[in-house]
DNA sequence: CGTTTTTGACCGGCGC
DNA sequence: GCGCCGGTCAAAAACG
């Protein structure tokens, strides 16, 4: 179960800040038919996990229409439910199984992430697992300058794995989350090979446990990102027409978020990954340390072409809204009162950039949750991609987010 | 000595 | 079927 508690609240800015969240939850829910959430809207596990498809093809009643494939895993939202942990722990309750039971006992659940997970067994829980958790889940990506290892998010992480990815000479390093044993969200750093000073940095899953006040900056904002990406899918394709007079650039994509790092911006590229991947491009026109947000950017290769970067406004890097820009500097955010042990082998003006980074995400969660006319453009483009029908995809548990977020 | 990081091996998915 | 690739595991090393 995860709650939220509110006397954790550290200061009137992140009141307000919820306060933001809180409302697009409600508008959120409104537009959804998901109603178990709205019974608890303090509870708030975020769902950043697609629904009605299973994660692996074999399980499923296996769809010829790739574009359906889009459509019933556009599902993003809270996952309100007390079982949260079996439901989004999986690949942890599988190594904790593994560590108090005999292994595999039988292989035929796969419902597990990773393809490792595939491998052994889930329990049995399983069986009441929902689809939602059988599908890759949706990512978020921050792209942001960051002079550190990884971006200090405010939660713990322990580095589990490193690779060099193909097209791009930095590794890329692989952390989960150690806040909670059994917390199943985990994290992809990797440096711009073009830009060493932007960070990408991808989150996927939702934290099972309450994150530190210090996290929820940036759990808010990746969960507002990605629970955008549902409240958007049963919008109006009409919205479409007001892309032009939007102040933010934005396109959508659902794309392998592996090849995000890579030279192009926005890249139309076809993807058999059905993970959607939202990217909040935090290093745009931004400088660096202090960065305001340069711009919000989604990309997609599924979605029309018109949409990839280009045709909206200008196509130049948006400006921001007034009050981003007012808000990007340190803002009085409370000291984290425990910093965890994001970078140990970094951070020469550590405070410096804590205070950089929290307002940056707390600046990027407001822009997402406050700006309409994003709402729009990422409504547009989500719909377009999902060819319209929205509504119909099956969003069993969806349209939330809250301060706990990812 | 417990925890974290490193790093080679392993596995499954996917494209050809 | 094969090879490439991304992601994870797990033993060893490093660290505090």
């Amino acid at each position: 179960m995860l709650k939220l508690v509110e006397k954790d609240l550290p200061h009137p800015l992140q009141m307000r800040f919820f306060d933001i969240l809180q409302q697009e939850a409600q508008e959120i829910s409104s537009s959804n038919s998901s109603n178990e959430e709205a019974e608890e809207p303090q509870l708030v596990s975020l769902c950043l996990g697609s629904s009605q498809r299973t994660h692996d093809k074999k399980e499923t009643s296996e769809s010829d229409d790739p574009t359906q494939d889009i459509k019933t895993s556009l599902t993003l939202g809270l996952d309100l439910k007390s079982e949260f942990p079996s439901k989004l722990a999986l690949d942890h309750r599988r190594k904790i199984q593994l560590e108090s039971e005999a292994p595999d006992e039988e292989g035929g659940r796969e419902t597990c992430l990773s393809s490792k997970t595939r491998k052994t067994t889930c329990d049995g829980e399983d069986n009441e697992v929902p689809q939602q958790e059988q599908v890759k889940r949706a990512r978020v990506c921050v792209r942001a300058r960051c002079d550190t290892a990884t971006m200090n998010d405010g939660c713990q992480w322990r580095k589990y794995g490193q690779k060099i990815s193909k097209g791009n000479p930095c590794p890329r390093a692989y952390y989960r989350c150690t806040v909670a044993p059994a917390c199943p969200v985990r994290k992809q750093v990797q440096r711009c090979p073009e830009d060493m000073s932007i960070l990408t940095t991808t989150y996927e899953g939702t934290h099972n446990h309450p994150v530190p006040i210090s996290a929820r900056a940036m759990a808010s904002t990746t969960s507002a990102a990605a629970s955008m990406l549902l409240s958007s899918s049963s919008t109006s394709t009409s919205d479409q027409s007001r892309l032009s007079g939007s102040t933010f650039h934005a396109a959508l994509s659902f794309r392998p978020y592996d090849s995000y790092s890579r030279s192009r911006p926005i890249l139309l590229q076809p993807s058999s990954a059905l993970n959607p991947t939202i990217t909040l491009d935090l290093a745009h026109d931004a400088p660096s340390s202090t960065s305001t947000m340069g711009h919000f950017k989604s990309k997609s290769n599924l979605g029309p072409a018109s949409l990839l970067g280009h045709d909206y406004g200008s196509g130049r890097p948006m400006l921001l809204p007034g009050y981003v820009r007012a808000q990007a500097g340190p803002i009085g955010l409370e000291k984290q009162p425990q910093r965890g042990q994001m970078n140990p082998s970094t951070a020469v003006d550590k405070d410096q950039q804590i205070y950089s980074q929290q307002s940056l995400t707390e600046t990027l969660t407001k822009v997402l949750t406050s700006d309409p006319s994003f709402r729009s453009i990422v409504a547009a483009a989500i719909s377009s991609m999902v060819g319209g029908d929205k509504a119909s995809t099956g969003q069993g548990e969806t349209g939330k987010f809250g301060p706990a977020g990812l």
